[in-house]
DNA sequence: CAGATGTCAGCCGCACTGATATGA
DNA sequence: CTCATATCAGTGGGGCTGACATCT
């Protein structure tokens, strides 16, 4: 009988997340693993608007705009106006900003390495399918509001 | 050729987590997710020291305190001295815990099922296999103590 | 005017570190 | 004394909310 609901998904995956937040320290990355996400988001979205951004990788707004400002500062990123609508930001990757993404993927790459080391190159490969598949969806609604106060 | 990286599995992993994290208030839920993470625990562990709890959940010592803190508090699980070893504390679950472990885990289920509602039945539990092989692993280790200083 | 976009300040929950107490 | 276990206080980061400025 499974009436020993053994542990749920997201049990699972956050407690995968925190090893995995654990390990991906800046010393390794070289930058942030927020900021990683957000490059990672620029190389394939380029001239995006925060917006976009907040709603793709499921970031706060606010959350958005800090790191912006260190990637900025950092000369990783550009913030320009958006001529059509000069309320808009787009952003967009500088070269250095590639470069470091670059070398921070490859550090993560042996990060994943370790944290994923149980599973084998094609349960990997699955598991990144998985999770792809899963962030496709309009998974956000907080699912009851209606729930109440 | 593959060099395009196409955002590693560590990334998908975390944009999943926020989602998740975002979603499973402690209104849905009754308790928070990191109790919850615990009293799963504490349910198929009985007895655990505090010790095996923070190896097993990938959490912090400290943190580990303060959960049990709350969770006695409000009655849902109990410290006991291990007479064997006084200076362990064997942490069980009591029946109100049960219980709310139960509510929980109900509330836990439908956020599951809006979080994960791109996958079929059939991918959601083969990713709920993969990540429990995922922490099998010792996969702790920090990687790169060796980098730093 | 209302609505959208981005920015900023502040609050809260969480993870980590270091110091302390107790017991083996 | 040492080591292990648990606890607590303090710190740093991350995420969220609410107020505000700018622009459509």
């Amino acid at each position: 009988m499974e009436n020993a609901p053994a542990t749920g998904s997201i049990t699972l995956l956050m407690r995968l997340a925190r090893v995995v937040y654990r390990c991906s320290t800046e010393e390794l990355l070289g930058i942030r693993l927020k900021e990683l996400g957000v490059l990672a988001y620029l190389r394939d979205n380029a001239e995006a608007s925060q917006q976009s951004m907040t709603q793709a990788l499921h970031f706060d707004a606010n959350s958005c705009v800090l790191v912006l400002n260190e990637l900025e500062a950092a000369g990783y990123a550009e913030r320009r106006r958006d001529a059509s609508d000069r309320r808009r930001h787009l952003v967009a990757l500088t070269p250095a900003g590639r470069r470091a993404l670059e070398k921070a993927e490859l550090a993560q790459a042996s990060i994943e390495d370790e944290v994923l080391a149980s599973l084998a190159p094609g349960e990997r490969a699955q598991l990144r399918q998985l999770l792809a598949k899963a962030l496709e969806a309009p998974a956000d609604q907080p699912a009851a509001s209606a729930v109440g106060t």
